[in-house]
DNA sequence: CTTAAATGTGTGCACTGTCAACATTATAAT
DNA sequence: ATTATAATGTTGACAGTGCACACATTTAAG
């Protein structure tokens, strides 16, 4: 039944390797027991990741453009409704998928430079993150722009990693 | 010329894990390579942390109260001098003792609490930062305190966090 | 002084990342 | 269509890991 080519595996173990990521964090990802979870031989995915850091790189990729789905979800003519709408997203998904966020956060993956398509959906998120401010503030200096902006980042970041270490209430954002 | 007994095994564990950790990050600090360099046999960490997870405990509490020192460093009467020294020389904590500030924040340890020293050494970093946001805020309210020390906490840990991952320019605290 | 506890060593198991050699299939070149 | 080649899969091996066990040696308590 089953043939030798998988056909398709390469996406198989990512959607697998996601699951399992949130699941158990991403320290328990192990190539091995992916291989063994998708039904396939221990050293298949090393045709479709070259090493675990790249794997790794894949699923945070694959996080953050999660993350930026949500976080564009609100389209309103109220700036501000986006920009709290986007906050309460983020952090949603980083209480949610806490496992995931750990990965994109952390430093699993030393240098994102690395892995084009990784640096590329942060920054797609950044960028969104960018404007909904750029449009809330009114703001024209670009630098400021982007003070504001990771400002903000910067306190929806810390507030994730706090309230997961914290029992606290969060405060107004 | 060694004695089969250490005599103070565990405090230079201890120290040359904190080495060890800052110099190539968390996880490559295995028990076994903390024993080769501390020239003692593969299993003998075990007889003073039981776990891998306590070792991380123990380099993280060391962590925690090296940052507590730097905070308390200013005494000004000018509390919002304090609270400013104290930002820096966090931020600074945070970028120079990277590998160390991701074992105390990020999802290594994954609950504080298992580990009551650890508990308390954070603890008392949350207190001062509390006890120098309630002095410079001149608030009464006791949640509101809360409130803001997890703010202005949450900003600068955010800070910290995506200046390793942005070559951003930091904005002001 | 004897006995129990503390602290050290050696061995072994199951797991990991990664590599090299080999098998099978899909694709491109003739 | 047939063949060479690249892509993708499997098996086996190596060193390193966390941890549990049995054992050795020393210290401390009775």
């Amino acid at each position: 039944m089953k043939s030798y080519h998988h056909g398709n595996l390469k996406k198989e173990l990512l959607t697998c390797a996601l699951k399992m990521c949130e699941r158990d964090g991403y320290t328990k990802l192990s190539i091995r027991s992916l291989a063994k979870e998708s039904n396939v031989s221990q050293t298949a995915p090393y045709r479709h990741f070259k090493t675990k850091e790249e794997l790794y790189a894949a699923v945070a990729t694959e996080g953050f453009d999660k993350l930026y789905k949500v976080m564009s979800k609100s389209k309103s003519q109220d700036h501000k409704k986006n920009l709290i709408s986007s906050g309460k997203e983020y952090i949603n998904f980083g209480l949610k998928n806490s496992n995931t966020y750990d990965l994109m956060f952390g430093t699993a993956i030393a240098d994102f430079t690395k892995y084009p398509t990784l640096f590329i959906s942060a920054n797609k998120l950044y960028q969104h993150l960018r404007s909904e401010v750029a449009n809330h503030s009114n703001e024209k200096d670009q630098d400021r722009i982007d003070e504001k902006s990771i400002d903000t980042w910067a306190k929806i970041h810390g507030l994730v990693g706090l309230l997961r270490k914290l029992q606290a209430v969060p405060s107004k954002v």
